[in-house]
DNA sequence: AGTCAATATATTTTCGAAAATTCTCTTGTT
DNA sequence: AACAAGAGAATTTTCGAAAATATATTGACT
């Protein structure tokens, strides 16, 4: 079975050039434990099943995510650079608090750096980046929001699509940095959503806040492309203070 | 169940709210080996003494470092992040590679978030604010910027003031997130800088770059402001490019 | 020679327990 | 009652070694 000949992502050392790289040496190796523990927390912390403040304490963790000391403090350290998670010297690890001044600022934050990427991207994208937008609203659009059983819940599904539509359309701007930025952003943000929704806010309907950026977008209009996104992020945030408002009184 | 609305930043938990702390709960703890090996490893590739693309060794670190597996691999996770290190799975971890495609995309992105938070610093930054850059702009002209033995190298003290000074420029934005993006893409950068002087590159004399900065700011001219760190950003990128190029042929 | 398999070596990844630190609770003192 | 000190428990941090994986070497076969 040849391997199909991809550029090698990495390895670019004398040494290491083969003519034919031997097939075990690179198989598609599970990721590693730390890896997918990363994965879990990150994804229990963004949906809130680990609440904001909660402690996370070793041993839970290790009971959790079936692993040992390790692995799970080697992804806490990750998501604590991301933002997610706090550590207090010697005291452990925590879910970063949530609060409206962080709230402000990550929406402030998102406005700029989604408008500058969309900005780079009508600039520099090309018609597979189109297309891959068309694709993915497309997508978003034949996804039910809700789950069918449970009416106050955003289904993974819809989750899932709504962040590869945001992804598409920044994707064109070339700039890896630029998009890591907005996808760490991106992920501290559904963490209010999901708190929102949580707390039994009606899931609000944004189809249009989504066709207004991408037609925007198609038009290779920046300016409105920008205000759209501006608008989309802005209702989001405002309902996102408002329950938390509500919950607060 | 954690409030949600109040803003004070961190240990906000009923339980731990206190009149008054006891002082042993709080001593000065010296940091932990984790956080001692996640500076020296930033600092050490920051300036080149370890090299891009250098192997790093576990066993190589536990010796350098003098710590155990542990703590070493959760400072590289952390440095993955903020991309000084790649971690190839099973394969190890490496000093991130640094190449052409990736300066110019951490310049622009550095131009327009320095320049964002320069904008939000003078519209919002008070006298204080002001004071602090006029005090680091005095630090860093009275600062050799060479070694007086070692002409082609950029002084420790000098760096640390240069930082300090554009670290004080933004201060003021009153964005923890945009503030923390800054440092992020300065670390990327200087690590550029440090390479080009390693390669004999003749320190610049950019005294007045940083004066014309300050002025703008001072005077709460945004345009000007962001115009002239712009010029300061590029002149800077255009020296690394220019060695690098020269590295190169 | 060149390829392949099998083996040996090097390295990373993970675990379990020891060491260090913080937290809790009791007791004694004013 | 309030406070301080200290023993004991809980928790985090760190280490050293085992397990898993990747790389290098050897030797057989074409």
């Amino acid at each position: 079975m040849p391997t199909l000949v991809t550029d090698p992502p990495f390895g670019r050392d004398g040494r290491e050039i083969r003519l034919m790289p031997q097939l075990s040496a690179y198989p598609d190796t599970q990721p590693s434990l730390t890896a997918q523990v990363f994965e879990r927390l990150r994804a229990d912390i963004i949906d809130c099943r680990l609440q904001p403040e909660a402690r996370l304490r070793l041993e839970e963790l290790r009971e959790r995510y079936g692993a040992g000391a390790s692995p799970i403090r080697e992804a806490l350290m990750r998501l604590e650079v991301e933002g997610l998670v706090i550590l207090e010297q010697n005291r452990g690890f925590r879910v970063s608090p949530i609060s409206r001044a962080h709230l402000i600022d990550l929406t402030a934050n998102r406005i700029e750096i989604e408008g500058l990427a969309l900005k780079w991207a009508i600039e520099c994208g090309g018609v597979e980046w189109e297309a891959e937008i068309i694709g993915a609203f497309h997508r978003l659009t034949r996804q039910e929001k809700s789950e069918r059983d449970e009416p106050g819940q955003i289904s993974e599904g819809w989750k899932k699509e709504h962040r590869a539509f945001h992804r598409a359309l920044v994707g064109g701007c070339g700039s890896p940095i630029l998009l890591s930025i907005q996808e760490a952003l991106f992920d501290q943000a559904e963490r209010y959503v999901a708190l929102s929704i949580a707390r039994r806010a009606v899931p609000r309907n944004d189809v249009a806040e989504h066709k207004r950026i991408m037609d925007a977008v198609i038009a290779r209009d920046i300016g409105r492309a920008v205000e759209a996104n501006r608008v989309h992020i802005e209702r989001t945030t405002e309902k996102v203070l408002a329950t938390l408002q509500a919950l607060a009184a």
